[in-house]
DNA sequence: TCTGGGGTCCTAGGACCC
DNA sequence: TCTGGGGTCCTAGGACCC
């Protein structure tokens, strides 16, 4: 059977492993620039709070509500994620964690699923401090709808196995909720009378396939029982790498365009040489903003270019992304976001020749020497020049949570 | 004027996920 | 005034090859 474990409400739930006092009262955390709602308590939810929600669209309320916000601190998101896994992972080797906040299982054999789903839930719950739900069925598809059953009562886990239970739960399930059928989908079945997980198991797979693809016809198999898709155990190795932001005002200037755009690209090469690739392709876009004017002078520039050589050089990126921003910047322009793009990646220990470009031990060893000073004294020690002199990602958090996990002055005080 | 058959690769756009 | 960030996959159509 395949387990899926979801933490509830993770992000609200990682503050308050550190906040006791937030216990039972209304939590939110926000996106980048404190913009949007991306996490909220059942207390939030049951308050009418909605995922994606303006953050400005709503602080009055909040505020009338006494609802605690906190900026997203994806720092420690993460390490509590990694410790949920850890956990998780005693439970059974075929694992495939898919996301920040979830993971896929199987477990073979057994006689009795609510056992094994009860022992995750306090395990996870004692080792960590995060609650967790967890659904359990023959399909990873199936085992979706089973979490998200579990979610709504109070053992938290569902184990969806026979027939009967299995053909209920999809006759009642619209399929805007099924796992790999958006808002489109969803739109274009409802026009063609399917309305429920039932209704699309009934369809005709050739209409299924000449309609939409072969990823729904693999989704309504899962749901018939059929396994599509299978756990996959070994992270595959990514390929492309994103660093991209919203301004919180709109920006005119080219310079201040540009150090910025330099900044994304030093970032997206660090996270790069972490993951020990290298980068053939490398993409710039800037966008305006959306919302204004009707969207009448929206402008989406994006340009990719291609490497001499795969590389994996901070000063190479950078001044690529200098090159490309030059071509797609456009004069008295309110610009509202941009990023950088790497992609084309492989291995770094994958053979690099090319009658362009030799590669350079001096340039190999200088890059090393900015890893190890950043890594030894602050991401931000060595720069280049073309970068922001001050970082500027903390700035739009205001309601940030400590690095509990991640710096000595932020550890908790016990009194005893 | 008539105009084959069998392929590959790339890309933009659209869909989805968390 | 203020509206997130980071990913993957599929498909149709065009360009090209012999």
């Amino acid at each position: 059977m395949i387990f899926l474990v979801d933490c509830n409400n993770f992000y609200v739930s990682c503050e308050r492993i550190f906040r006791p006092d937030l216990k039972n009262v209304p939590v939110v955390v926000l996106s980048n620039n404190d913009g949007c709602i991306i996490s909220r308590s059942n207390e939030a939810k049951k308050l009418g709070i909605k995922m994606g929600e303006p953050v400005f669209k709503i602080n009055k309320f909040m505020k009338e509500n006494n609802i605690r916000v906190f900026s997203s601190n994806f720092e420690l998101y993460g390490e509590i994620s990694n410790r949920v896994m850890k956990s998780l992972s005693k439970f059974s080797d075929d694992l495939e964690i898919y996301s920040i906040d979830e993971a896929f299982m199987s477990i073979k054999y057994s006689s009795d699923y609510s056992i094994i789903a009860k022992e995750i839930i306090s395990n996870i719950k004692t080792d960590v401090g995060i609650p967790v739900s967890v659904g359990v069925s023959k399909t990873k598809t199936l085992a979706k709808v089973a979490s998200s059953i579990a979610k709504n009562i109070d053992q938290n886990y569902s184990i969806l196995k026979n027939e009967l239970r299995i053909f209920q739960s999809l006759r009642n399930l619209p399929v805007h909720e099924i796992w790999g059928i958006g808002y489109r989908y969803s739109k274009f079945l409802n026009k063609n009378k399917i309305f429920t997980a039932i209704d699309l198991v009934n369809r005709n797979k050739n209409w299924i396939l000449g309609n939409m693809n072969i990823n729904v016809l693999k989704t309504t198999q899962e749901l018939r029982g059929v396994e599509c898709f299978p756990i996959i155990n070994v992270p595959p190795s990514k390929k492309s790498i994103t660093v991209s932001r919203s301004f919180r005002e709109d920006i005119f200037n080219y310079l201040d365009l540009e150090k910025r755009v330099n900044d994304y690209a030093f970032r997206c090469s660090k996270k790069l040489r972490e993951e020990k690739l290298r980068a053939y392709t490398l993409s710039v876009f800037i966008v305006t903003n959306r919302f204004k004017n009707n969207n009448k002078s929206y402008y989406y520039g994006f340009l990719s270019e291609n490497f001499l050589a795969s590389t994996n050089n901070y000063i190479d990126i950078v001044s690529m992304s200098n090159k490309i921003l030059k071509k797609i910047f456009r004069r008295n322009l309110g610009y509202k976001k941009a990023g950088v793009i790497l992609s084309d990646l492989s291995d770094i220990n994958e053979y690099q020749s090319s009658y362009l470009k030799l590669p350079s031990k001096a340039q190999d060893s200088l890059m090393n020497s900015i890893d190890h000073i950043n890594k030894i004294f602050g991401s931000n020690m060595v720069k280049l020049a073309s970068q922001n002199f001050h970082d500027l990602s903390n700035d739009s958090r205001k309601k940030l949570s400590k690095k509990y996990m991640s710096s000595w002055k932020d550890l908790m005080d016990i009194n005893i």
